[in-house]
DNA sequence: CATCGTCACTAGCACGTGCAAGTCCAGGTA
DNA sequence: TACCTGGACTTGCACGTGCTAGTGACGATG
């Protein structure tokens, strides 16, 4: 117990240098020069010793923490954000820093775990209100990434419109002539909801189609089996849906209506996530690129951070039809 | 730009006093005593300068930082295992401790979190081998949750073996005398799978039923498929899933083969998560009890953080099943 | 030979805390 | 009066870094 953790100092020691030196080496300082036998020497002796640079002191001396902390909502985190993430970390690993994700929660009186972590760089899935601001601002974290005086969400980016307009696309081209929209009920992810919404009608009037339906759909409260009575009495044969839940919700709704589907109702989700594969009938869907989208959510976080290039606002964004039995021609 | 942050410093000038009292103040120093009026005026000054102790100095004094790491394997995140998590951040928050989830990824060769953070303490969900336990200790963490040296993964915890026993009974009791286990494919999980299996095992066999027959079941390589098929011919008519995803394979399966559910076959899964209320027929499950988990879970963190009392083995665990379709007396 | 520049380092400050040890003084004994 | 006690502080060190401002030695230049 209580073995005391290697410092520099005990590398310096142990290699018959300063202190400095071995912080030099280690970190490649620029304008310092180091005979080569030096620096091996160093390097071998903190690899032998097992020295490790001590981050509280790191952060201390630099004002902040090589972290990058991503808030998320609070609601059900959607299967492709998280795959987004996990491609990110390493994104962000190689320029040294490390990605933490919160999930804030809404009755949620503790302390934010800004103030614990004082990240470098804080970005939020959603902008962030004034109170949180002004926290962030009072433990001294100036980089945030939806710009609190130029709120744009992630929300409004490409990666987040393209898909809806593939969905209608989709319906559009197996004939289905008018739409409807199935929202998510959930108040918490109204914002994105709005979002691809949006997008559908803006696809959905290109193509001359009429406006689309909205209707909320839960399978928990009957809005699904009523959404899907009104659709069938308005004559509307295809679906898109905010995502694959609410897309199997339709579908569930249909089948238990007595409807076909895609006979009677074609449905669209997006996300591919797995319930869209293994419901039954196999739900159509979107697939965005989880490694682009990842990559690009990287980028963002190290212009906050570094300042280094901003990449393209539609750069690395692609989103896919899967096209499955809930659209198919063949009904199942 | 560049408001230098508020030290201690800065409130003890403010406040016309030394910074060790603002010290003493702040965190209560035991053995110190402070007259009234002199806290006051501290605790005053501090409020309304809007001071924040500087965490990385904090831990940087103390060694570690007030963080408790919980570090999840890369399988996808058990809907409950989310449940959990949301509550048992806010009973650490209370002890002061803060809670930081770290999903780790197989092909990782970035530095682990904790090097990052010195967390007081780092649990996981399932024991840690010897290299991560290494790394630990060389970054001079000692509190690791599942004891290196007495490893009980959380996985043998009652929380886990209660719900398959309670599988078996309910296909018990409606009848079903051939049991099979529907096991997940993902080789991530098998240590969960496993622990699983064996008290459904035992649960059957203290019902007198034969051996389970358990099939791996994946609605992506027609293992699903082969299983039922399996199943059909081997006149079994009761399945016991691991979890609900595999629970609806299960079942997708069953259905495409021309079986009716819960006729032919009855199906009950694990966790309650989504898909198994929206799936068509609606899943039978096992509903954990997510606060009592998350309370127990934190305890567990605090005992290792501060030696506070450890909670009794079986606190706080309930499962309860929850009957629908996929194993209901009426076949959809 | 004096001066200059470069190399290869070292001395030491600053970051903001927590806390051990010390100081000062009012009041209580012997 | 001399001595002690305890309240109410203050002084100052330690934590482990990153990095600025040196310092000596050595070779090149005028």
């Amino acid at each position: 117990m209580s073995e005391r953790r290697v410092t520099a100092a005990d590398v310096a020691r142990s290699a018959g240098v300063s202190r400095a030196t071995v912080g030099f080496v280690m970190n490649r300082t620029p304008g310092q020069t180091i005979s080569e036998a030096t620096r091996r020497r160093v390097l071998d002796e903190a690899e032998r010793l097992g020295y490790r640079p001590h981050r509280a002191a790191q952060d201390l001396r630099r004002g902040h923490s090589k972290l990058i902390l991503l808030v998320l909502p609070d609601w059900p985190i959607d299967f492709s954000m998280r795959r987004h993430l996990e491609e990110a970390a390493p994104a962000l690993d190689e320029a040294g820093y490390s990605l933490v994700t919160y999930t804030r929660h809404a009755a949620d009186r503790t302390r934010p775990l800004w103030e614990l972590l004082s990240p470098e760089v804080v970005v939020g899935y959603l902008p962030f209100d004034d109170a949180d601001v002004g926290s962030m601002r009072a433990c001294g974290i100036t980089k945030i990434v939806p710009d609190p005086a130029d709120p744009i969400a992630l929300t409004d980016s490409p990666a987040v419109t393209a898909g809806p307009a593939l969905q209608v696309r989709h319906l559009y081209e197996l004939g289905h002539r008018r739409l409807a929209f199935a929202a998510a009920a959930d108040p918490r992810v109204s914002a994105l909801v709005d979002a691809r919404l949006r997008t559908a009608r803006d696809a959905a009037d290109r193509l001359g189609l009429g406006d689309l339906d909205v209707r909320p759909v839960d399978h928990r409260d009957g809005s699904a089996d009523r959404a899907v009575r009104r659709w069938r009495d308005a004559g509307i044969t295809g679906v898109v849906a905010y995502n694959d839940d609410t897309a199997a919700a339709a579908v569930g709704a249909a089948l238990r209506a007595g409807l076909a589907v895609p006979g009677d109702l074609a449905v669209v989700g997006h996300d591919d996530s797995p319930i869209a594969a293994m419901f039954v009938p196999a739900i159509s869907t979107v697939r965005l690129d989880d490694a682009g989208l990842g990559r690009r959510f990287a980028a963002e976080a190290l212009h906050a951070a570094d300042g280094r290039a901003r990449p393209a606002a539609d750069s690395g964004v692609e989103a896919t039809l899967v096209a499955r039995e809930s659209t198919g021609p063949v009904p199942v």
